[in-house]
DNA sequence: ATCCTATGATTGATCGGCTG
DNA sequence: TCAGCCGATCAATCATAGGA
């Protein structure tokens, strides 16, 4: 009730969904590691700088990401899955470098 | 409480890493007026005022002042801490992208602040009360 | 315009590692 | 040995965007 202290103060959050091609950037990664959606520093720069958004925001959205398919499982997501794993194995080029990765650690 | 997920960062194993949701359960003890202790609790807008004006005063705390500022406010001294843990990391992040000019860096680390009263919860304490409107405080987007 | 779902951002709290 | 801090993440929630 009274809660609804500060929600006015949270102005900032004037949100603008990311591009179409970002957001595909974004599963393409995701989904081809799935094992281990934890992008590194690095990565997630290359992925801001790709996207055009920020490495704050890349954080944002992988988190969002991994707690979102977690609570879901067995739906769209599987779904989802193999479509950024056909993607990947699809043009070489580009998404090469996605399938390599994915495959990074084993047991 | 429940958040053992395996370390993401070091070289970590195979499963989706995401796979937890443990029942957990635990007997938090929160002022979330809600039930059971929730895992989360809602700051009041005095406590943040006040913990905010203190934040801005120091960055860190002496165990002393975390206690005074914690009874002041009427919460823990792990909450306390760990806000200002996190406000802090804010801070760095405000920094790193948006903007927000360095900290004017206050003198000395001390000086405190009487918060106010003691026994916080009812008192109006006229701080920043609801301006009533669009009060965009706040510079960043 | 109305309702509902998708999604970006915020934040109290946890986890693991490092340090004085 | 140990509490506090950092950095990353979680999990719940907020508020808005987008679609029907």
């Amino acid at each position: 009730v009274m809660i609804l202290r500060s929600r006015f103060l949270d102005a900032r959050r004037k949100r603008r969904n990311f591009s179409k091609q970002a957001t595909e950037v974004l599963n393409e990664y995701f989904y081809s590691h799935l094992s281990n959606p934890y992008p590194s520093e690095e990565a997630k720069e290359e992925l801001a700088k790709k996207c055009g958004i920020t490495v704050s925001q890349i954080s944002n959205w992988f988190g969002n990401k991994r707690i979102r398919y977690k609570k879901n499982i067995g739906k769209a997501q599987e779904e989802a899955n193999m479509y950024a794993a056909k993607k990947a194995a699809a043009v070489g080029g580009a998404s090469a470098y996605a399938m390599i990765s994915s495959q990074g650690q084993m047991i | 409480m429940q958040v053992k997920r395996n370390l993401p960062k070091p070289g970590n194993k195979s499963e989706c890493s995401l796979t937890n949701t443990g029942p957990g359960s635990v007997g938090g003890a929160a002022t979330t007026a809600v039930g059971v202790g929730s895992g989360r609790t809602n700051f009041t807008t005095k406590q943040l005022t006040e913990l905010e004006k203190e934040f801005h005063f120091n960055k860190y705390l002496t165990r002393a002042r975390r206690i005074e500022i914690a009874t002041a406010l009427q919460l823990n001294e792990t909450q306390v801490k760990i806000w200002f843990q996190n406000r802090r990391m804010k801070q760095k992040k405000r920094m790193k992208e948006g903007l927000i000019p360095p900290d004017p860096v206050v003198s000395e680390p001390n000086t405190p602040t009487p918060i106010s009263n003691t026994t916080a919860a009812v008192p109006p304490s006229g701080v920043v009360t609801t301006s009533s409107v669009p009060a965009v405080k706040d510079s960043i987007q």
